[in-house]
DNA sequence: GTCTATACTCTGATAGAC
DNA sequence: GTCTATCAGAGTATAGAC
């Protein structure tokens, strides 16, 4: 449902999303099945296809969704800031939405693996204009001496792969450092110390 | 077939794992189908089955598989060894990894992503043993002046996050890159950068 | 060992009563 | 808006001929 007009479609249509990033998340596209999602929703299955038309069309609005906030801690990452400063900001916010959103990352990492069928389009459209973008303030910090040279998109990797590991392999990480850890506060103080001694201009 | 006696044996069931291999990687267990594996393999789906009981098993004998040979490079790490010499190796390694395997490295990221239903034994069991083994070494390492101070179950997981991404988000990698890049010598030379400032004594 | 045919279950989606 | 009933197709697995 596109657009939801009466507050029941509005409830229902968000209780269905909630329910489908659950299973989306867990079992990726394929995998999932309209009965696993009406049930976690506490629908029935006709009903969920009365609030969407399809499968396909549940996940979209997933995606959607998903596209539209995940790349928010990127865009504000500031070109009149202090380098150092703002990019730390940045790996703290991106760690905090694996803490946070672990499902969507989750969701977003199930698509990715399956190779982007749907959203390879927003991949190589907006994503590589804003990460280009960002790319070239950091060239630009880094030729003014203010930040220690390293490939810029290379560094943007790093911050996605070292943040989200902690939301995609969530349970690795957990069963590997056994009992009494937290495994994002300690991520925290590494991930500080990571890109202090990488970035800081020597 | 746990043990194949033919050599006719031998090459279906090497044929079917290489086809599975394929199909898991991309779609997770629950996406995949018999009829895509068999397809891809060139047999009919009777004729697989007549090789693995079921699903389940092509599965199962391809994580068994995995596991066997993944931990090799981590149990390479030699604890006479230089400690920043040995950590590039091993970073070293994994990367190949990643660039030579990558079905393998998605396959046990399906499996992690969907809750590590069918590794999780494994996970923390022998993974552990080995990694809390590897930690207590770059611990000692530390303790020595060696190698600069971080948690070393931590710099486990970076390393695991870093050289992985490159074969998980392979497609996104190569998207935002656009051409004319070769991603895995890139990411050789920036980790190298990085693991050095990060972990060179002060 | 390999194939065709088929049994049976699951899954996405629709019809139609209430 | 929600439900029961149901369909058509896909999916795992088996039977049995060759």
């Amino acid at each position: 449902m596109t657009k939801p007009r009466t507050r029941i479609q509005e409830k229902n249509s968000a209780t269905i999303l909630e329910a489908a990033l659950d299973v989306f998340s867990k079992q990726g596209f394929r995998g999932a099945t309209l009965d696993q999602i009406a049930d976690v929703a506490g629908l029935s299955k006709p009903n969920l296809l009365y609030y969407f038309p399809s499968k396909e069309a549940v996940h979209k609005a997933l995606l959607e969704r998903l596209l539209r906030t995940w790349l928010d801690p990127l865009r504000a990452l500031d070109p009149k800031g202090d380098p150092l400063a703002e990019i730390m900001a940045y790996v703290r916010r991106k760690l905090e939405l694996s803490r946070d959103y672990p499902r969507e990352s989750r969701l977003f990492a199930n698509e990715i693996l399956q190779g982007a069928p749907r959203i390879m389009e927003a991949i190589s459209g907006d994503l590589k204009t804003l990460v280009d973008e960002k790319a070239a303030v950091m060239e630009r910090w880094m030729s003014e001496g203010r930040l220690a040279r390293v490939p810029p998109h290379h560094l943007i990797f790093s911050i996605w792969a070292l943040t989200q590991h902690y939301a995609d392999f969530d349970v690795q990480v957990r069963a590997v450092l056994g009992t009494g850890h937290d495994p994002f506060t300690e991520a925290g103080a590494f991930l500080e110390t990571l890109f202090d001694r990488l970035l800081r201009a020597a």
